[in-house]
DNA sequence: ATCAGCATGTAAGGCGTTACATGATTCA
DNA sequence: TGAATCATGTAACGCCTTACATGCTGAT
């Protein structure tokens, strides 16, 4: 059996929470995941035909106050192959940061240059930053429930990661001055 | 103008430096901005043919103990290019981490396997660590050299961001238990 | 009325990886 | 002599992003 493409295994992995549309899904994942993950429709939308193909999941319609809207139920057989994801070891991890590369070939232009692009960094990191700590806060409370451990997890890794830039950035900047 | 692909703002950058063949910068690549860039040959070398038609950069014959090589050297335009890209605000810094994704959808399986996805991403971590903490310390000799800052910056970036990585591990490991 | 948001999709292109193909040289 | 490394490339594919296209609903 090849390997499914991760895009796949997200959409599994909402769909065993809860039932929902491939619109709901691109909402899920930007605003829980969206700090180390992405998804477009572009994306989803045909990942969603592929999964019913292969009967991982079904689609049923549903109107909502007169409108149309598919929403999505995994199946048996999309929960098995969840698992099976979730029980390989191979996991591929990429940072991909532009940021740093700028820092790397900083000699290409002068310091003042590769200051001001930590400082970039530095603001999209606090606003991030930020986000992030509400949500740990308010997920803080229910940690009983297992689905808000996990989330409360990998939201605690954004922050342990977001303050760890934040610091390397004030070491930085003194550095380069 | 449009937007240049990083690939070509990474061989310029590694150009700035000093001539190198599309081998060299391969393995350049890898053992200095490997943790947060990568470069496959099939990437390099059509990028290398893009950039000479823009006369960003020259290629230069050289026979090395009887065996030729293309050399690259980069023009006063591919200078230009590489500052521009410097001083462009714009920076995409993406982490792409299906360990967390694991995490996130941990209950599509059991908690020893959250935990033991948790442990093969530590080991990893622990790893990398171990050879950017080597980097770092032999680069720390030589600060006073712009370039060498530089590198030093990026691999201290990785040495705070891993360390705080695995800070993580240990926390969520024990509250899985 | 108009605009934001809901909802679904397609098309084209970007950018990268993996695997393949080829052949020379160096070293054990 | 055989394996590793040097060295250059191509082809196919994977996967995602961006932009486009369409039309509804609810709030102001």
């Amino acid at each position: 059996m090849a390997r499914e493409k991760r895009i796949n295994m997200v959409i599994l992995g909402l769909l065993n929470h809860e039932d929902m549309t491939g619109y709901d899904m691109k909402k899920r994942i930007d605003n829980s995941i969206g700090f180390f993950w992405n998804g477009s429709f572009g994306n989803i939308y045909p990942a969603l035909k592929e999964l019913e193909e292969g009967s991982l999941i079904k689609s049923a319609s549903a109107s909502v106050g007169g409108r149309e809207k598919i929403v999505y139920h995994i199946t048996a057989q999309g929960k098995k192959a969840l698992k099976e994801w979730l029980k390989e070891d191979q996991a591929s991890n990429e940072l991909r940061y532009e940021s740093l590369l700028k820092l790397f070939f900083g000699g290409g232009a002068d310091r003042g240059t590769a200051i001001h692009n930590i400082e970039v960094f530095e603001e999209k990191v606090r606003q991030d930053l930020g986000v992030l700590k509400m949500l740990c806060k308010s997920l803080e409370d229910c940690l009983d429930n297992d689905d808000h451990l996990y989330y409360y997890l990998t939201a605690s890794f954004g922050v342990e990661t977001y303050e760890a830039y934040l610091k390397w950035c004030s070491k930085a900047k003194k550095m380069l001055k």
